[in-house]
This record gives structure tokens, C-alpha cells and sequence, in this order.
DNA sequence: CCCAATTTGTACCGATCGGTACAAAGAGTC
DNA sequence: GACTCTTTGTACCGATCGGTACAAATTGGG
């Protein structure tokens, strides 16, 4: 038992990495189990409900380490500005520099999946911290809302234009220009 | 044969309808029968090579339809905001005010298809073309590009967030905020 | 060391996958 | 109406799909 949580971690780590690959219809069996080295008994063992189990996890784990490693901190940071500076810093070294692609955006995407509600509160969780820190750090709430709704999306965008263009550079070049546009004290550019 | 060119239109609509909601993989050949209400048969007459034609054709259809709709009018419009206006207001129609999904995007994302170079030209004939425009709005070229690339990235992402909430609102939302960021005549706000 | 519980590999299931073969049906031409 | 040429439906192909069954191997506690 104690051996099956300690393995459990990095074997949903390379199923992530399939279906952020191959999207939840084509993460195939096959390949998932190529991916974690387990054969289909050991899968079903840990899954028991089998790829959406699997896909739900994953989701669920992306969701914690956000929560931990981003949103927390959004909320928590007295400094107005360390905590939305650590969220860039995280979030460039989280998706690689614009090379490693959001699942949840793909799986936003690719609809018809019963993960609706999960990939709905990660965002809205994102852009609420996110949302709070900027308005902490002196902007009005109607302005502070409406820049985390376009960083959010735009670092979904900058994902989706890095991983066309195969240039992390305009994935880096975006986060930039966030930070650019909230460093300027307040409104006057609406 | 005229006839073969005449039903070739709404059959390649149909298929490309069935790739945004599943994406590639998930766009079986039954799926795709479906929608098109043409069997085997027929489907395997006006595309020989299979599914990879059909998705080709779609993806090339659809740059097409880019290229006369928003970018040559970007391109050749003599009034500046004219241009892009009609930008916005064509990229709203046609991607139903967010409920629509960016195939584009979409296959950008799934990686692992053979569609690299011609999603990747979609993408950096928009950025080009829009970057033109705004340049000739009479902003900086360094800054026009810059603000393209925001754009572009910045349309892409709000369809992730939009379809992510289930919510078109977003969408608008953001390409008004793109509307106001071009309004401003020069580049005090960088 | 033994025993119970877990973990694993393998064989197998029906369904569906993308794709092919081909004969019947239509359509246009003379 | 006989002749092509295209379009269509149907049956079929091997491969793979997601999932199950189950016995062998492994593991951990006593």
C-alpha cells in the first residue's frame, strides 16, 4: 500500500506526458503502456476504471500542483507584485519554456470528454487568484479581473502559437509583455 | 466531374466539423461517415488517400478562406483601422463569437500529425499580415510586430479559455480589449 | 519461513479502427 | 437503348482498440 503511493506519482506523470501528446482518444493503451514500462495488469490494478480514471487523476493532480504552486501563493504573498512575479517564474518553468503544451487547454480543446467541470475550475480558480493579486497590488477590481482574464487566456494563446511555430521564444516573449503590462502603475492605457 | 467539384464544398465542411469536435484521432471514419452521410464508398472516391487527404484538404480549405477573407483585405485596405476592423469583425463571424473552435489551434496542440508546416504557414501569414496593417496604422514596426504576435496568440487563447467556460462571452470580451489596444495612437504603453 | 495480499504478465474478448474489393446502380453521350 | 464512366453500398480485411480473466510471480508481516 505504502509502496503503491510511492510509485504512484511518477507513473501518472508519464501518462500525463501521453496525453498531453496524443490528446485523451489517442492516448491509446498501447502507448500508456510503453509510457510507464507497466503492462496492462499493473495498469488496471492502479486504474481500476481504466483510461478515464487515469485521465481524471491526472487532472486532478495538474489541479493540486497549481493550487500549491501558483494560486496559493497569488493569494497569500504580502509583496503586491512576488506573488504574480512567482506565477511567471512557475509558469515558464512548469510548461518548459512554451514547449511542454497545458493539458488542460487541449483537453478544453478537444470537448466531448466528461473532465468539463475539473478544466472549468482550473481556469476560473487561475484567473480568480490571479486576479485578487492584481487588484492587491493598487489596480481597480473591474481592470484587475479583466487583466488576469487576458493573461490566462493569453498564456493558453502563447502555448498554442509556440507549439505551432515550434519558438519557445514567443512563448517567453509573451510572458514579457505581461509583465510589461502590469508593471505600469494604473489604468491610463484603457 | 462538375457535379464531384460541386458536392466537394459542404462534404469538406462536414468532415471539418467532425475534426474540431474530435480532433484528428478522434475523427473516425464512422464519425465522418455520418456526417457526411456518404459511405464508405463515396468518402474513399473523393479522397483516395484516406483520412490524412481529407484532413489536408480541410486545413488547406480553411487557409483559403483565411487568405481572402482577413488577410488580403489586412494586406490592401488603404484605410489604416479599416483593415483590421474587418479583421476582428470576420474572425468573430466565423468562429461564431468563441463558440467555434480554431482547427488550427486545435491540430497545432495534438502534434504528432503531418500538418506541421501548413498550420505553422496559417499562423505566420496572419501574424505577417496583421503586423503589415498595423505598421501602416502608423506604429513602430518592431512594436507592430510585437503587438500581432499578441493578437494572434492573444484570438487563440481566448477560444481555449472561452470553450474551457463554455462561455462566448470571454471571447468578445477579449477582442474588444484588442480593439482598444490598437486604438491608442503610439507606443507610450510599453 | 510461511502465508496472505498485492503486483505482474499473458492470453483473450467483442468492438471498432482505417482501408480495400467489387459489384450494383446512376448518369451522360451518342 | 447500348455504351462508357462515375458514384454508391456492402462485405470484408488485418490490426488495434479498451477492457477482462486469471494464474504466476512478487512482496511484506508474522
Amino acid at each position: 500500500m505504502t509502496s503503491s503511493r510511492r510509485s504512484r506519482d511518477p507513473v501518472l506523470q508519464a501518462i500525463a506526458e501521453v496525453f498531453r501528446r496524443h490528446g485523451y482518444e489517442g492516448a491509446s493503451l498501447s502507448r500508456l503502456t510503453a509510457a510507464t514500462g507497466l503492462g496492462k495488469g499493473s495498469l488496471y490494478n492502479f486504474f481500476p476504471d481504466g483510461k478515464e480514471q487515469m485521465a481524471a487523476e491526472v487532472l486532478a493532480h495538474i489541479q493540486c500542483w497549481f493550487e500549491a504552486e501558483i494560486f496559493v501563493p497569488l493569494k497569500e504573498t504580502e509583496g503586491p507584485l512576488t506573488g504574480i512575479e512567482s506565477m511567471f517564474r512557475s509558469t515558464e518553468q512548469y510548461f518548459q519554456s512554451g514547449q511542454r503544451i497545458c493539458l488542460m487547454g487541449l483537453m478544453a480543446l478537444d470537448g466531448e470528454t466528461p473532465f468539463g467541470t475539473q478544466i472549468q475550475a482550473y481556469f476560473s480558480d487561475w484567473q480568480a487568484a490571479l486576479a485578487l493579486a492584481i487588484h492587491s497590488s493598487g489596480k481597480l477590481k473591474e481592470e484587475s479581473t479583466d487583466l488576469a482574464e487576458e493573461i490566462v487566456s493569453g498564456i493558453q494563446g502563447a502555448l498554442v502559437l509556440a507549439h505551432a511555430q515550434s519558438d519557445a521564444g514567443i512563448f517567453l516573449r509573451r510572458m514579457q509583455s505581461f509583465r510589461r503590462r502590469l508593471a505600469f502603475p494604473c489604468g491610463e492605457l484603457q
